[in-house]
DNA sequence: TCTGGGGTCCTAGGACCC
DNA sequence: TCTGGGGTCCTAGGACCC
C-alpha cells in the first residue's frame, strides 16, 4: 500500500521573524511581539525565550528584563503579517497542491508518493526556497500523520543538529522521537489532559502509543484521544482538508485602551466590531439567524465586577451590518448597567448558512436585493480605499476614547502606501 | 497604570417525538 | 403493587488549537 507522507511546515517565531524582515539590526537581537492592547507576548525569538520571558507573559511584569536586555517589543501589526503569510503559503502552493493552511503560520503539505529516501532533500529544498523568496524561517517536520509531522516539527525547531527539517518515516527516527516526547507535548493534549495521562502512568508519546487499553483511552479522553493515539500508530485519523470549510460561528471582540463607563461608547464599539464581523461573514458568502453580545469588566483589577452574554435570532438570516448592529443595541440595552468600569465588548455571529440555500421567512423581514447591493458596495470601496473608507454611522467617529493601544507598531511596511520601506 | 482574540470538536443530558 | 423504549435534536460546558 502507499502509505501517506506528511510534512507539516512551520514559521519560525512567526510575528517576529516579520518585524526582522524590515529590520536586519534586530537578527540576533531577542524581538517579541505583543498581543492588542500592549497585554502580553504572543511571539518570541529564542534569544527571548532564553531570557526566561514565557508565552504569554505580561509585558509590564517582564518590562525590567526587556529593558535590560535591549529587547525589541513590537504591538502586533496583524495586516503585515497576514500579508506575509500569504506569500509563504503561495510559495508553498508551488510544491504541491494538495496543501492544508492550517494557521496564519502553519501548512500541512500531502507528499504522498514522493521516494522516501528523496524526501527529505525535498523538503529541505522547500525551505531554501521559502526563506529564499519571502525572508521567512521555517522548520519542517515529515511523518505519516499529522500528530507524527507535528512531533517531528518540535524536534526540527528544537535540535540544531537536524537544520530545521526531521523526519520521522524510519524506525529508528519515530522511536527516538517518541521517547523523548513528553505526553504534554503531542498535539491535541493540553494542560487537563496531560495531567490525566500522567496519573494513568503515561509519560511520553510512546507510552500512549503502547498503551493496550483502548476502550481505557476512549472512555477517559473521548472519540479524540483514541484518534491522537491512533495517529501515534502511524494510523491517520485527522486528513489534510484542502478547502477550508466555512466558519460556523465569527466572533469579533477587543479589549479596550481606556476602561468604558458609557454606554455610548460601549454601543461604538460594538458597532465597530459589528461591522469586522458582518464583512467576514459576506467574505465567506454567508449569512447569520443569530447574533450574540458579550460585556465585561476587568478580571484582573480589584472592582466590582459584572459580565454578561445574551443572544437574539432574526426570522430570516441576514449578513446587513446595519441590521446587525441594530439588534446588537437592542441586546445591550437590556444588559447594559450603569456604574461598572467596562474592559471589553464582543459580538459573536451564529448558526451562518449559505447566502444562497438558507431558508428565508415567508413573512417576516429579510435581506432584499437592493440591501446586498449596499452591503456589496461597501465592501468594495472599503477594499480599495482602507477599512475605514466607508462605515455605519453607529461605529462614531473618534475612537479614542476606547480602541485599543498600541504604542510600539511597526510601520505598515506592506500595506500602507504612505508607510513603505524607505531605502 | 499595565493581563489577547478567534476558532473547533466532543459529550452529557434534557426536550421532544412516536 | 405494577407506569415502555428508542430515536433525534439541541444546548451548555469543557477541552483543545494557534
Amino acid at each position: 500500500m502507499n502509505q501517506k507522507i506528511i510534512a507539516l511546515v512551520d514559521c519560525n517565531s512567526f510575528y517576529c521573524s516579520c518585524e526582522r524582515l524590515f529590520r536586519p539590526d534586530l537578527i540576533n537581537r531577542p524581538v517579541g511581539v505583543l498581543s492588542n492592547n500592549d497585554g502580553c507576548f504572543v511571539s518570541r525569538t529564542n534569544e527571548l525565550k532564553k531570557l526566561g520571558v514565557a508565552m504569554g507573559a505580561p509585558y509590564f511584569q517582564v518590562k525590567d528584563i526587556c529593558d535590560k536586555n535591549k529587547v525589541a517589543v513590537f504591538s502586533a501589526n496583524f495586516s503585515l503579517y497576514t500579508n506575509l503569510s500569504d506569500r509563504v503559503m503561495n510559495t508553498l502552493f508551488e510544491f504541491t497542491p494538495s496543501l492544508e493552511v492550517y494557521s496564519v503560520d502553519e501548512a500541512f503539505l500531502d507528499l504522498t508518493g514522493f521516494d522516501e529516501l528523496m524526501v527529505e532533500d525535498y523538503c529541505r529544498h522547500i525551505k531554501e526556497t521559502v526563506e529564499r523568496n519571502t525572508g521567512i524561517p521555517v522548520g519542517i517536520g515529515i511523518a505519516r500523520t499529522k500528530v507524527l509531522a507535528k512531533l517531528a516539527n518540535r524536534i526540527a525547531k528544537k535540535d540544531e543538529r537536524t537544520k530545521g527539517v526531521f523526519s520521522v518515516l524510519k524506525k529508528a527516527n519515530l522511536e527516538a522521537a517518541l521517547e523523548k516526547s513528553d505526553i504534554g507535548d503531542v498535539w491535541g493534549i493540553g494542560r487537563q489532559n496531560n495531567i490525566k495521562f500522567k496519573m494513568l502512568g503515561i509519560q511520553s508519546a510512546k507510552h500512549l502509543r503502547d498503551f493496550q487499553n483502548t476502550n481505557l483511552i476512549q472512555k477517559q479522553f473521548t472519540k479524540v484521544g483514541r484518534m491522537i493515539q491512533d495517529e501515534l500508530r502511524e494510523v491517520s485519523c485527522f486528513p489534510i482538508t484542502e478547502i477550508a470549510p466555512r466558519k460556523k460561528e465569527i466572533m469579533s471582540s477587543r479589549s479596550f485602551g481606556n476602561p468604558v463607563f458609557e454606554i455610548n461608547l460601549m454601543r461604538e464599539s460594538l458597532a465597530c466590531y459589528a461591522s469586522l464581523a458582518c464583512e467576514k461573514l459576506r467574505k465567506q458568502h454567508s449569512v447569520c439567524q443569530e447574533v450574540s453580545i458579550y460585556i465585561c469588566t476587568n478580571p484582573f483589577k480589584n472592582i466590582p465586577q459584572y459580565s454578561k452574554s445574551i443572544s437574539a435570532s432574526f426570522e430570516s438570516a441576514t449578513c446587513d451590518t446595519r441590521k446587525i448592529i441594530k439588534e446588537a443595541f437592542k441586546l445591550l440595552d437590556q444588559i447594559f448597567i450603569n456604574g461598572f468600569e467596562y474592559k471589553k465588548a464582543a459580538i459573536r455571529l451564529s448558526k451562518i448558512q449559505d447566502q444562497d440555500e438558507h431558508q428565508i421567512s415567508l413573512f417576516g423581514p429579510r435581506d432584499t436585493k437592493e440591501d446586498l447591493i449596499l452591503m456589496q458596495i461597501m465592501d468594495k470601496i472599503n477594499a480599495r480605499d482602507g477599512d475605514e473608507a466607508l462605515k455605519i454611522a453607529a461605529c462614531g467617529t473618534n475612537k479614542n476614547a476606547w480602541f485599543m493601544k498600541q504604542t510600539l507598531k511597526s510601520p505598515r511596511y506592506l500595506t500602507g502606501w504612505s508607510e513603505l520601506l524607505k531605502i
